[in-house]
Formats: C-alpha cells, structure tokens, sequence
DNA sequence: CTCGTACCTGAACGGCGTTCAGGTCGGTAG
DNA sequence: CTACCGACCTGAACGCCGTTCAGGTACGAG
C-alpha cells in the first residue's frame, strides 16, 4: 500500500481520535498505516509539519457555509465553528492550540475574525487584539472543556462559553463604536 | 551534596532560563545538580509534578504587594503581576499554561480573579467564567509575546496587552452592572 | 553505638524523533 | 521494448526521553 500526504493526514487524524495528541507519534501513526516511521519523513519533514497538517484538516472538517448579518454575529458563527470543530475530535483544542502558538497552522480562524472586525470598522491595533482575545477564548475554554474528560456536554459548558464569548464581544462592541471610523450604522458586507 | 525539594526546584527555574522548556528534562536538571536522574524520584512524584512546583514557585517569585481600589484595578494588578512573572523566566507561559491545563498547579491567580468578581458582585457564573476568560487572555497574550523570541519588549507588546484587557474588562464592566448575566445574555448561535 | 530514614547510585526498559543508505515499482521517454 | 527517473518505502541505527528498581551511604535521634 502506497500513501499520499492527504491519506495519512486523515490516518493522523483517526489515530488522534483513538489515542489522544500525546500518544499520537510518529511510530504510532507508522503502525496504523503499516508502514516504517521512516517512511513519513517523504511526506513531512518533521512531526510538526505534520500536526500543522493535522490541526488544519480538523478546522477544515468543520467549516460550514456562513450566514452573516452583523460583525457580531460573524465573529460568534466563527467562534462556534471553531469550537465545534475542536470539540468533534479527541484532545481537538491542546493539538489546535500548540499548532497556533508555533505558528505554523491554525491562522486562519484569527485572521478571519481579524478581517470581520477590520470590516466592521474597528482600527487596526483593535482587530488584531480583539481577534487574538477572542481566539485565546476559545482555545482556552474549551481545552479546559475537553481537559475534563468524559464530562462532555455538561449542561453549564455551552452557557459558560456563550457567557465568556458575550463578554468579549461586548468589550469589543464599547471599543469598535468609541475608536472606530465612527461610523452610526457600519456598512457590512453581506 | 544533598539536596531538598525546594533546592531543586530552584534549580529547575535557573535551567528553564538556561535552556528552555522544551529541554527542561529530568536528566538535564539532574545532571545539572550533579545527581543521577533517579535521585529526583525521591522529591517528585514524576516531571509533571516537577513543573508544577515550578510554576507554583515563578508565580510566587512574581508576587508583589497589592493596592486595591476598584475591582478593576484589582484585576488589572493580578493580570499585570501574571504577565510579568512568567515574562522574567523563559518560556514562562507556555509552562505555566501547560501546568494550568493539567490542573496541576497555577490555580491561585484564576482563584484571586473570581474572587474579586464575586467581591465585586458578580454572579457565581459570571465570576468563574470571567476569571477564566481574563486568565486564558493573559496566558495567551504573554505565550504569543514570548513566542516571538529575542523581539521582547516591542514597542506595541505591551500596548496590546493593556488593550485587550481593556476590552475584556469593558465587557466584564457591563455584566456587572447589569447584576450578572440580565443584561446581556447571549445565546448561542448556530 | 545502633538504627531508621532521607537521600542517592547504577543499571536497565521501552518509547520517542530523526537520519541515512539503499531497495522497489509504476509511468514516461526514446 | 527497454531504460531510466522519481516517488515511495525498508531496515537499522543514534541519541534523547521518563521511569523503575534493588541496593548503597550517611546523618541525626534514641
């Protein structure tokens, strides 16, 4: 059996399912796709690259079409979206979160609330800011989520994100009308 | 030479500022005491137990005297006391997130937060679930800072930092006022 | 002086990421 | 049809890691 890059990233991805981000090794991955660990090194050129391509397969599973109507509601949609994307695999938010903080995948969720608040008229320091708090937030909770093991969906845990998130957005809503382009009713981009 | 916990701890942060988190390991601080690896299995439990004790003692290091006013400024304090003493040890985040996660140790500024919420008024929700989100800011804000390597102090890092805590202390600012979650309930959007 | 206990040694086990020289095999060019 | 080339893989090795275990040493209390 041959493999292509795209095949053992989703094999990746089931192995991460089945065991957890710290098990999820090279050898392991090697095993599962019956073959000699060094036989990944054609496909990626370190373990890393390969969680990069990991971390940004599972955001892409989870993209659903957007329905906007405000900027506030764009940055909720992509806050859910990108919890609900890390919730629908095992240890989803501490593998997202260590991609991100290294830099090497994981951007587009800031960038894309980046430019929704840019869109909405906000400066540049204050979406690049309220970008990077909201995805904190997210990564944040909802590895403490996971971090509780078979506790899932726990009734309090949705409230409490929706609860977190409606606290930034509110910070950032006094923030946008006071220092942005001052505009009363912000045109948006439907 | 013999040594006490606390010794070895000590020396555990002087190798972190050394050589890093990533090669902050058993043998490496074992060889830096001049003691097999072994011999630290008498004072820790097991390296996650280690890093706890470290964590636990660069916050305390970072422990300065409080002047509290408003609760605002209590929580700016805590923040501001946070980032610094993971700012003075290399990789200082990115450990005390690590230890944070795992529920390990760290758990005293998240503790000091809710408290002054609830002090302040706040709902029990509402408390928790800010600490949460002013805490997770911070440890990602300050991860991000530190990421960016020998590029420390830039001129805007710590403007952004003052800024989303803005942000987030503006939405927690309304909440309170509103007498918890009353004004501004959220609900999830799908 | 005895003895318990706090601290440490030395060796080993299994697992990890990574490297490297070489092997196989399908498709394309001549 | 044959020759080759590049994609894909093997098998072995290197040096690191956390952790365990049986046994050794030395110091302070009785």
């Amino acid at each position: 059996m041959r493999y292509r890059r795209t095949d053992l990233v989703d094999r990746a991805v089931g192995v991460l399912d089945e065991v957890g981000v710290d098990a999820l090794s090279m050898r392991h991955l090697a095993a599962d796709a019956g073959v000699q660990p060094s036989a990944l090194y054609h496909h990626f050129a370190n373990k890393q690259a390969l969680l990069d391509a990991v971390a940004d397969r599972i955001l892409e599973l989870g993209r659903r079409g957007t329905e906007i109507v405000t900027w506030e509601s764009e940055l909720r949609l992509i806050c859910a979206e990108l919890r609900d994307a890390m919730l629908a695999h095992r240890d989803g938010a501490v593998l997202i979160s260590r991609v991100h903080a290294l830099g090497g995948g994981a951007q587009e969720p800031e960038r894309r609330m980046r430019d929704a608040l840019l869109r909405a008229g906000a400066e540049e320091a204050l979406a690049r800011v309220g970008a990077r708090t909201l995805l904190h937030f997210v990564l944040g909770h909802v590895g403490q989520e996971q971090a509780r093991g078979a506790g899932a969906g726990s009734p309090g845990e949705r409230d409490d994100f929706a609860l977190g998130l409606g606290l930034v957005l509110e910070g950032l809503a006094v923030s946008v009308r006071g220092s942005g382009t001052a505009t009363f009713a912000p045109r948006y981009s439907r």
